[in-house]
DNA sequence: GGTAAACCCGTACCTGGGTACAGGATGCAA
DNA sequence: TTGCATCCTGTACCCAGGTACGGGTTTACC
């Protein structure tokens, strides 16, 4: 098998990604630094691309970079081990989407009541008894939700 | 009607809020400055705290500083005009919100997959062609999404 | 060997929503 | 009048996930 070495600019671009990109992730650890040729430039191999792409992919699926470069450190060194954890943690993620879902659908639904209710003054709902907004504070519940 | 005059402490307890986060809304244009003492401390009417307890209302709502500032700025010199814009803006941000949520249940029908496939390797997986894992470029789609 | 593109590094900046700190002035009660 | 809590200001820092800039090499091709 010849190895082909890419630059950082080729890796860059077949990943999809900015190349500054790449130092920040050798600098959070999520990438090996690789070879250098002699006169300092980097030469990566090609499953970098891949090593890319997986960071990118478990990124759209929610996984914060700290969470990614777990998930890569309990891939990595398994040694023979069966389980490499990565099923518990997808399933950790998909409770806290799920959660995530919830938060936004109670979300939804209170935005849903002032378009019916036909808010038109924040000032006004306030004071109104009547108004679906949740003027009053929650001190539990949907805390970490916002939706922007 | 005798007014009490609250000061900033007083304020950012009643609100619940920190004090610090007065003074980043006046810098943000969310709350005018209030009168001051003779020695330069702000004096508040207690109308604030209801103007407070609207902007975190908002905020859960989805809505950030900035849209909020414009809702309120929407809301104040309407001068008898019968559209504040805020039906439109709410009917925009439940938009935004129930295409959060589609983007959110693609995820969490991908990470369903994964836990029913039995994912455990990401390497592994980004080889095989059988993984549901998206490893491919979404060049369109969900783009803003993101879980975490 | 010349030249332009690509690369190196350190560092600063961006968004959004705040929070913390330092050093000095005020407010209020005893 | 003393003492302490509270307040003032400007500025720096926090989180995440990058992106940009500047000045100086290196590589690649003609």
């Amino acid at each position: 098998m010849t190895e082909r070495w890419l630059r950082t600019g080729e890796v860059a671009e077949a990943a999809g990604v900015n190349a500054q990109t790449l130092r920040y992730y050798h600098r959070r650890g999520l990438l090996e630094e690789p070879l250098r040729s002699n006169g300092g430039h980097r030469l990566y191999p090609p499953e970098t691309v891949t090593a890319l792409r997986v960071i990118k992919a478990a990124q759209r699926l929610g996984f914060t970079l700290d969470e990614v470069a777990d998930l890569i450190e309990a891939g990595g060194h398994r040694h023979g081990r069966p389980d490499s954890g990565l099923r518990a943690r997808t399933a950790a993620k998909l409770a806290e989407v799920e959660q995530k879902i919830e938060d936004l659908r109670a979300i939804r639904q209170t935005l849903l009541q002032a378009v019916d209710a036909g808010c038109d003054d924040l000032v006004a709902c306030a004071a109104s008894p009547c108004c679906p907004l949740p003027f009053a504070e929650l001190t539990e519940g949907v805390r970490h939700a916002g939706a922007g």
